[in-house]
DNA sequence: AAGTTATATTCGCATATACGGATGGTATAT
DNA sequence: ATATACCATCCGTATATGCGAATATAACTT
């Protein structure tokens, strides 16, 4: 399948944004060892079933997580687990950030 | 400054969700190789000045830019360029999703 | 001080997103 | 066929986000 740039771009904002929830970025990083029923991620999260089942919906959605149902039941797991290591790059850059400029997060404006 | 998991996984997606936006996915690329003014941004991105300034003013809470002023100039730059690093590598990977999985993002319910 | 350039902010509006609770659907078991 | 377990979707509501147009602020110039 050949993608534009204008796609790739789109894709990848969108996917950002699916992982810029606090609950997404949980539920990824709990599948992070394998396939994880709904049931367990709704115990992992602590968070209402359909709360956890919305949010497994749109990561599916922007591909980041695949499906398989066994039984009743339906198992979801990363797509392509480098997106972790991608994370796991992004929060270490991160965590510098903040311990080295301290307080300088949501400064004052430049004027 | 010490960072709490949770300090840190708000500051992650707030930060994935402030990247998850098509303009301002535009912006740290268009940063990618120095500071650049705010009309030279407006130039390059070919929307409205307040919409480049708005989009700008939340990279720079979030901590992913500074400034810098510049007589009436204000020049952005990226706080951190491993950022752009990680960007990639994320594009990277999603294009390869797409090509391999080619038509399977978007697919039907499970049911 | 008045004018000019560059940037930031405000306002009103439209759309998108997240939530809880209820409901619907599917698969297995009895 | 009924019951149960598991998961998805709908509904109404509250909040967040993005935009264009107008306006405000800051710095420099003359």
């Amino acid at each position: 399948m050949r993608v534009s740039l204008d796609e790739l771009e789109m894709l990848h904002s969108k996917v950002c944004r699916s992982v810029g929830d606090v609950r997404r970025l949980q539920l990824l990083y709990a599948l992070e060892n394998g396939a994880l029923s709904v049931n367990t991620l709704v115990g992992i999260l602590d968070v209402p079933q359909p709360t956890v089942s919305r949010h497994l919906s749109l990561l599916r959605q922007n591909g980041l997580l695949t499906t398989e149902r066994a039984g009743t039941q339906i198992f979801y797991s990363l797509t392509d687990t480098r997106i972790i290591g991608i994370l796991d790059n992004m929060r270490q850059v991160l965590h510098e950030m903040v311990e080295n400029q301290s307080g300088k997060l949501d400064e004052m404006p430049v004027g």
